[in-house]
DNA sequence: AGTTAGCACTCGTGACACGAGAGTGCTAAT
DNA sequence: ATTAGCACTCTCGTGTCACGAGTGCTAACT
């Protein structure tokens, strides 16, 4: 589609306006790349490529800024992902390697360090199971009145809550309730204990009903709990002289409507997806890009991860970033968290 | 110290600053409050205020803004601080009660709930507790050679990890190791089970080290974990006109060395602690006023809120929502979390 | 046909001056 | 003690102007 030259040239464009975050002139990209032509022969090929949309002015006079459709075409054809050098990888991996293991931790150590690295900010999303299935229960005494629920479910996830009893409970009555709920429920999902529920006693199914709700409402949430980090990042870059912008985004940011903004739903499930400005649904985004990717294991846990910040970003290296630290992410919870699937090394 | 007449007016100076963040002159003071004097009289007792270092000129011919030493005045003599209104109060409580009943989430609607009251950030720490004591411990295993170690402390505080055993482990072993360390070691705190780990056999000291290093952990912690909510609200203000204030903030703000900026240690036990300005001991913090209370348990649980903002701050307002929302939090960690203090009544 | 030199033209930017408006401080009168 | 009056100061928005970076086009060159 493009000739060869004018590829070249887009790349150019792209690389150094990404760098300078300046309108690129003729003049300056013969200069900075020594190119074995005049500046006039570079403006001819500018001048075709804003034709066909790749480059634009933003007004006359000044130099050219690549389009979305110019981001797109380079992400796709022209731009190699080179895998990320031993070196930051190791540095990566030895910041997880630092972090206690509860899951939570991990995630949002995820945020943090893939915001660093591709110096933008980050969103990672609890990763959701499939439907969560009762490990073990626990029941701890608090008061006299009340106790702490404690659940284990499948893939290692940890959820709480306090009871609060209408009258005083012993504590041998809670332990043979939390035999007999054991015995019936372990390996259950919480459709199941809402069908054998009704033969319990008044207590038990006050516990079960509890129970239930805790399971319910795992299930339901995964995508809609995350974490952010890097704001910081975005709002530094120069196209934010203006603090009108900034704040725009801060509300896309801060709100944690995330969910809506990025397309967790139609990322493609095996690889890195890119969004770029206009190609967002929502109209705040329209200056910005996303790069996102899901992660998880096979047996079943998923969750996703995404970069934002303006277009004008690394793309290569950010893609290669974001993959390796979904693909990690995803080991890791496949040796840690997935019984059944075997470890894979690493 | 004032005059009657020099202190009404510092109050109008600065309830008029505040509302319109517009230095405010003596022509628009007399007009706005239809004051029984002329607009020299007001002058003459302007220069006065300067002079003793009430309010200052941001040059010659702007109005009068108040300075640190103003607001502090007003803090402590002028200003009254009202009780918050029933309406408000009803709608604070009704946020927490539609709220899940786990601690952390608590903390962090507290924080959310706090900053969209007061319309600016807040910030509030996880409670920390004394000297954790071992509640309850549990093992479940999730792989041959892995299980997931989940404590109950004292206070209803749930901790998790993963252990990797060097070797395929039972099921039935794990269940003895339980029962055994349980037996062993509920009651006591990290230091405790240091000093009895020696005369374990090689597994269950493998678990007791985890375990100690966890409550270690838990003790250590407190303070430096914190919820941080309403950046936005802050940058919002007119003050940051500028970009270049906003990230000087941001960076405090997100950085989460919040314990280093905010004085929780400083903090009066009794109640809202306000430092204006200058007063603050970090640089960036002087443009910046921090209300913080403790809040906790009579039983010892304890934990900070603040709300940070621009000393140009409802400060009446401010300290009335601080003290609802820590009395609130107090409160509701007695009720549910503290098994030796007897619940108090709504 | 592709490349290049040359040149007129456009537009954003920063410097500068200028007037209006808000606010002050001071003095003299009440 | 208060106030009217007035000269003075400083900010802010506006308009003008020159500069420089960059373009687009044409004509000449290879």
């Amino acid at each position: 589609m493009l000739t060869e030259r004018r590829a070249q040239l887009l790349s150019l464009i792209i690389g150094e306006y990404v760098d300078t975050a300046v309108p690129v002139g003729s003049d300056a990209i013969v200069r900075r790349f020594e190119l074995p032509f005049s500046s006039a022969t570079i403006r001819n090929e500018m001048a075709r490529l804003e034709d066909e949309g790749f480059i634009s002015h933003p007004h006359t006079s000044a130099g050219r800024v690549p389009s979305d459709k110019g981001y797109r075409y380079y992400v796709e054809m022209l731009m190699q992902e080179r895998d990320l050098p031993q070196e930051a990888k190791q540095t990566i991996r030895h910041q997880f390697h630092q972090a206690g293991r509860e899951e939570d931790e991990w995630v949002h150590l995820a945020a943090a360090v893939l915001a660093r690295s591709v110096e933008n900010a980050a969103v990672v999303t609890v990763p959701r199971t499939a439907a969560s299935r009762l490990k073990r229960l626990e029941l701890v005494a608090i008061q006299d009145t009340a106790a702490l629920l404690v659940l284990v479910l499948q893939q290692a996830r940890v959820k709480q809550q306090v009871l609060i009893f209408p009258e005083p409970i012993e504590q041998e009555t809670l332990a043979s309730i939390t035999i007999h709920l054991n015995a019936e429920f372990v390996g259950q999902t919480a459709g199941d204990i809402r069908r054998s529920q009704a033969q319990l006693t008044q207590m038990e199914w006050h516990v079960a009903s509890a129970v239930r709700e805790i399971m319910d409402a795992a299930d339901r949430g995964g995508y809609d709990e995350a974490y952010l980090e890097g704001v910081r990042n975005v709002l530094q870059k120069p196209e934010f002289a203006t603090s009108e912008k900034m704040l725009s985004i801060l509300d896309v940011l801060e709100q944690r409507n995330l969910t809506k903004l990025i397309p967790f739903r139609e990322i493609s499930a095996d690889g890195v997806t890119v969004m770029i400005g206009a190609e967002n649904e929502d109209d705040v985004m329209h200056d910005y890009s996303v790069v996102v990717s899901p992660y998880g294991t096979p047996g079943g846990i998923s969750g996703a991860m995404a970069v934002v910040g303006p277009t004008r970003m690394r793309y290569s290296q950010t893609i290669s970033t974001v993959r390796f630290i979904a693909d990690l992410m995803s080991e890791m919870l496949t040796t840690y968290y997935d019984r059944d699937a075997p470890p894979t090394e690493k």
